[in-house]
DNA sequence: CTACGGGTTCGAGTACACTCTCAGTCAAGC
DNA sequence: GCTTGACTGAGAGTGTACTCGAACCCGTAG
């Protein structure tokens, strides 16, 4: 499989298929005859991986170091489990964050709920909070 | 309360306070005789929302928009509820990835879990996926 | 033969959200 | 009077993860 293939088949763009094998997330791949990157569809398993690191949130730093030990062989199982442990704690403080945060927003919507003309009637978080006019916008968000 | 003092008390630096005013995510705010910014507590309330949102990721982009709806009074509340709804939304989807992801993650620990010593008796999901050593890795993840 | 639709490398550019440096001002304390 | 520490605005720099452009090569269909 090119290139090309392997990026519709992975969701990955070209582009960044070289840009993972460059720094080493991705194995160095095989080349044909004209220097073509021939792909196995075994690394479709590894690049869905991947991309559950990414997804939740593991820097590329730390991918590269599970890489790294994978490509090292068995005997580097008990520490790559450690790391997806670690992360996998990190995931999961992240989720409860998130959680709470939420339910922190659900109240404020509940604030503004019942006004579909601001009727506002509020109570303890309200929707309006910290008021004062936001004054001079200052243009570049860059 | 000076931006010091502010920085203290909000968690956010002196430097990106007044950043966030510079971008017009926070108040201009009153100088005093010799232009410090002097800030009334109330602020923090504001502060503390804007942290939220940017803890359930949330581009500054779009609390920019929140902040200067907000700045034009309570006829925009429709719209600020319609935003948060649908950040509201997103966030609800986004933990429901999150977990799904982790679920796998955990799977695959599993898989590791008994292998004090790299026994790796898999069957589904296996944690040595993909395989291929990594080849040579190319230095600059800059 | 020539256009085309891929592929190749390398380096530069982008987006986001800060974060820091610089050169200078100012009030309070010794 | 002078040091100290906090403040000022403007702009440059940082880290992360891509994303794109330029210039080129290569095999196949018309």
């Amino acid at each position: 499989m090119k290139i090309g293939e392997l990026a519709k088949r992975s969701g990955l763009s070209a582009h960044t298929i070289r840009y993972y094998e460059r720094i080493g997330l991705l194995p160095y791949a095989d080349r044909d005859g004209s220097s073509q990157r021939d792909y196995d569809a075994a690394i479709l398993t590894w690049i869905a991986f991947l991309r559950r690191l990414k997804a939740t949130g593991m820097p590329i730093r730390e991918m590269l170091l599970y890489a790294e030990l994978r490509s090292r062989g068995a005997a580097t199982e008990p520490e790559r489990r450690v790391l997806l442990e670690q992360h996998r704690n990190r995931v999961g403080e992240h989720i409860a964050d998130l959680q709470a945060n939420l339910l922190v927003l659900d109240a404020k919507i509940s604030g503004y709920a019942g006004a579909e003309k601001g009727t506002d009637h509020n109570d303890t978080g309200a929707p309006n909070d910290g008021r004062q006019p936001a004054g001079k916008r200052a243009a570049r968000t860059r």
